[in-house]
DNA sequence: TAGATTGTTAATCGATTAACAATC
DNA sequence: TAGATTGTTAATCGATTAACAATC
């Protein structure tokens, strides 16, 4: 997002459409909150709740009710004046907005120290997240499994992430060599990319990048102590 | 930041301040920013740089330059017109005013899967930050070490939390014992939280609580792929 | 000095919240 | 029906960006 501003010069991006016919453009914070609600509604649905208010949800996550209503209304009616929304019925409709609705394909690229955990952390299968293939391009690694995932050579990324039909990548790869393996996962028709290095990725617009970056965390924190 | 809305009646908040005498609020996602300035003015150290402008630094974050200026602005007047910012010197400020120019003391809550793999993790200490002790409550963890941590039992965590000066608390806690887990590190001193548990926390408006949610990072993307 | 870049103000943009008619 | 809660518009709030005088 940093195009047409007068430090870089107006790109003439021949790629990118002038604007997108898009009807409206959905902030990615929306798309954020959506998630938080389809995990409330989950333990809602375990608690048996029937119906929820926007009120309701609004509280179990801090935020205001009017949001909630909003982030929904961005894609259709799913509540019912005086009654509030179904809990089943929503959950299954942001599924769907989101796409979980079906198992996610990941691929993980360094399996360093970062990398490693990745691969032992069960948090992700239990939501629908398979982490399917893993690469590095250490001779070692190359050919064993960690975690039951099979370690390949990067360099045969493009056409394994391709076979593989992955949807995400996790970058978790030396610093150095993050932008040139970023793309190559973009070249391998890869647009989602889960960012575990401490580096400015430069991709374009198309391509969605989350950066987690604990120490950026950390050290943003140490600034409201006492 | 959820007070004073018609979802939730006023709070008659005792302990806040009707309104803190500070000069100006600094937004969190400023804090955020300097972050990262201070790790690429870390590699521009490196790299034997002597000056950088508010240009460079936008271009190499992806950032404008304007927001980099005015960023900085919030602290004092750190450039010299027609030059830039001297490297180191913006650093050294930069490192002061978010108080990571010493070590940061963590304790860790929960050691299970993700807090093992926290312990194990050797990002932190290369920064400065340094995992002092660890909590959990089950028997056959309590006393031994785990990456050179010791892991006391979670009912001593007020005692220790204060013995050992610590900093920031990382809850990695199963969610049901998210929220009494963050009361006894607030009550224990702690201000600032970085949370691994997908739970929604309530705390005060003085304390600072991060939220670490690989799961709803990776639902979030899967709504952009294709 | 001429050229460059800061710090800062004003303009723009976007996101959150309040309010309320419509509706069950 | 009366009460509750939605969807949505308008108002508010906050953050980003452009522009430029001041300054080295």
């Amino acid at each position: 997002m940093s195009e047409n501003n007068p430090d870089s010069p107006p790109t003439p991006h021949a790629a990118t459409s002038p604007s997108p016919p898009t009807e409206k453009k959905i902030p990615k914070a929306v798309i954020k909150r959506l998630s938080l609600y389809s995990r409330v509604l989950q333990n809602l649905e375990i608690m048996d709740r029937e119906k929820v208010s926007s009120r309701e949800l609004a509280a179990r996550l801090g935020l205001n009710s009017a949001q909630v209503r909003k982030d929904l209304a961005y894609f259709g009616q799913f509540g019912v004046p005086g009654l509030g929304y179904y809990v089943s019925d929503l959950r299954q409709n942001i599924k769907r907005i989101l796409g979980t609705d079906r198992a996610i394909r990941l691929a993980l690229v360094g399996v360093g120290n970062l990398g490693t955990a990745l691969l032992s952390y069960a948090g992700f299968a239990r939501q629908g997240f398979h982490i399917a293939v893993a690469f590095d391009c250490d001779r070692r690694k190359i050919g064993s499994t960690k975690g039951n995932v099979r370690i390949y050579d990067a360099a045969d990324l493009a056409r394994i992430v391709r076979q593989e039909e992955i949807d995400i990548g996790i970058l978790a790869v030396p610093a150095d060599h993050a932008q040139a393996v970023c793309e190559s996962l973009i070249g391998a028709g890869i647009n989602a990319i889960l960012n575990f290095v401490p580096a400015h990725l430069s991709v374009p617009d198309s391509v969605h990048v989350h950066y987690v970056d604990l120490s950026i965390e950390i050290e943003s924190l140490s600034y409201y102590l006492r």
